[in-house]
DNA sequence: GTGTCCTACTAAACCGCTCTAGCGTTTGGG
DNA sequence: CCCAAACGCTAGAGCGGTTTAGTAGGACAC
């Protein structure tokens, strides 16, 4: 006999599948003594549920889907998406809910991929990342009627619940600690520029910069990847002017742009002052150890997955949920800057 | 009216749902004319299979599972790891199969997924990895008679094909380029030795130091993390007769290590040389870039990935392949040792 | 003309589970 | 004491596909 089913514990205990499935299931519809003995057998016979059998008849698959439209190497590394991806298994596994992964191309083809797994019952849900400025991805999961959860608001997301940290204070709090250190020219390497976290952290930094009366406050769009990273700041820092402090949006750029630095005989902190606005391991290893703005990526992961459960078990009746705003870690790589401040003698002071 | 199923397909086209699964499957029982009818009402009506519907009937899940085994928030540290994820996401999508990922704690959990998701027929198979010296996963898998690809050998996993790199002559070419730049004295800050691959990695190194004539060659455990990596390295580095090179089996570690000899004054590579068994982004953005052993990780998990299907299409067929042995790329962190090799003057050399 | 084979298709069983309708028995209220 | 309600359970109809057994009709050979 192959794996047992449910007729197979019926015949043992004595009784009709129904009732099998109803005391399996923790449902009325059978005495505690029944139940006993029909759980008692199943688990003799080690039954487990088949997940299709069950999924077919209209209830759950028991998974949820995560669609990443970026080029598949890329995704490597970024330890962001890594810890995301620990803390959603953390929240999904205590329900037992598997997580199917995808990576794709471009967004259209991420589309498609909600559409298809959608239609097939391949998903209960789908976690909805890199929010765009004007995202089409949206309308189209409304109109699936398929419950989703977007990581990254607030507002601009239809219909869908969203869990969010607050990037622009996140921005504030690091503007405000450099301008306290006295620094008056910063720089900012952005990320894509089509990303709405993206958008607000340049806002920010404009509007705290005009409030706090910096010289100087730009911010440079990148693709995230450490190459752009790295040519960024040659730039900048071969600038006559050159800013005091670079704040970068992803840790694998704050690396890259302290290497550059070296290599340029720029010290940091002592010429120049690097925030990297992601911590992960990789700030903290690095030397000297990166300023970083701290925020539990597992524990945001554990969170979507909750939220995401919450939506399945209950349609429209989950709120955007604000997860506590990142903190700066101060590390080695930010300090007073030098006296020639901004004047860009060279980099052999200090 | 809901998402259309074959009935409704059948009744617009005016056959019946064995003629619709016939046509939809491109299998012989319609005429060519039937089947393109077919074909266009089901375009028409926007149908997908249920893929839970299809998975009853004894068919194909679509779906494969990669369950590791190891601390969740350990994960997102591994650039490895999600390089190699996303080669299997290349390998598979090709073939429209979704991964199932699950990370858990320790083996007795993986074995227990394996069982469950099995008994579920939630996956056609497994990928194995992390292999151990004496792994009782691989009879689990062999037990349950599921299409299983090992990652990791050669040898030593039963009857479950393998794909596999060449660990030892990998160590082997970076002994020998140290050795020949004059080096004496190496150590190795290995992975768990629990691993098969940290136990072929070690014992390569004694062969070679034993035929090279070194004075040292001396292996550490540590369990991948930055934390033991620094402390391991802070310890080697304070002994009076301390190593002119390092081999980490990580690149976080040996990110972690450059770090610690930065802090303590040890010039790299003027006093100390570091090689990394692992290469990412990571090891080339740091200063100095970390000479290092390059593999494709990304190609390594497209070919797990296409195994595995062999492996489920024709279990029993699937033969052991062997990937591109990782070649050293010389970047920055290595060098001759000092004229003081060995003696341990306190780092201020050069 | 009859028997045989093939093609193109239909009808229905089946996969394993859920869920509803229904039925016999016990329990409680008036 | 009788009827109604509650309980504990059974039978069986789906869910949306796949697959097998069976059939009608035509081509062909003898």
């Amino acid at each position: 006999m192959g794996r047992p089913t449910i007729a197979d514990i019926a015949r043992q205990a004595g009784v009709s599948k129904g009732a099998v499935s109803f005391a399996l299931n923790g449902r009325p519809g059978v005495s505690e003594a029944t139940r006993a003995r029909i759980l008692q057998v199943a688990e003799e016979m080690n039954w487990r549920p088949h997940s299709a059998a069950r999924a077919l008849g209209g209830a759950r698959s028991g998974a949820v889907g995560l669609v990443i439209a970026r080029p598949a190497r890329t995704i490597g590394v970024e330890p962001f998406f890594a810890q995301l991806l620990s803390g959603l298994q953390a929240g999904l596994s205590a329900r037992a809910v598997a997580l199917q992964l995808l990576v794709v191309e471009d967004t259209a083809a991420e589309i498609e991929v909600y559409r298809r797994w959608t239609l097939e019952h391949r998903v209960d849900g789908f976690i909805v990342v890199d929010l765009k400025v004007r995202d089409e991805r949206i309308e189209v999961l409304e109109q699936l009627a398929v419950p989703a959860v977007v990581l990254g608001g607030p507002g601009q997301h239809g219909s869908l619940p969203s869990v969010w940290a607050d990037d622009r204070e996140a921005m504030l709090s690091i503007v405000h600690y450099l301008a306290a250190l006295g620094h008056r020219r910063i720089a900012h390497l952005a990320g894509l520029p089509a990303f709405r976290h993206t958008q607000r952290r340049i806002r920010a930094l404009r509007d705290s910069a005009r409030k706090l009366g910096l010289v100087e406050a730009v911010s440079l769009p990148t693709d995230f990847s450490d190459a752009e990273g790295a040519a960024a700041t040659r730039h900048l820092l071969a600038r006559p002017q050159r800013p005091t402090a670079i704040v970068y949006d992803s840790d694998v750029m704050a690396v890259a742009g302290l290497g550059v630095a070296t290599e340029m005989g720029v010290s940091v902190p002592g010429e120049l002052s690097i925030v990297s606005f992601d911590d992960s391991v990789l700030a903290g290893i690095v030397h000297p150890a990166l300023t970083a703005l701290s925020r539990d990526t597992f524990a945001l992961g554990e969170q979507v997955a909750h939220s995401l459960l919450a939506a399945i078990d209950a349609p429209g009746t989950v709120r955007d949920l604000q997860t506590p705003t990142p903190r700066l870690t101060v590390r080695e790589s930010t300090g007073r800057p030098g006296p020639d401040e901004g004047l860009g003698t060279g980099g052999k002071a200090v």
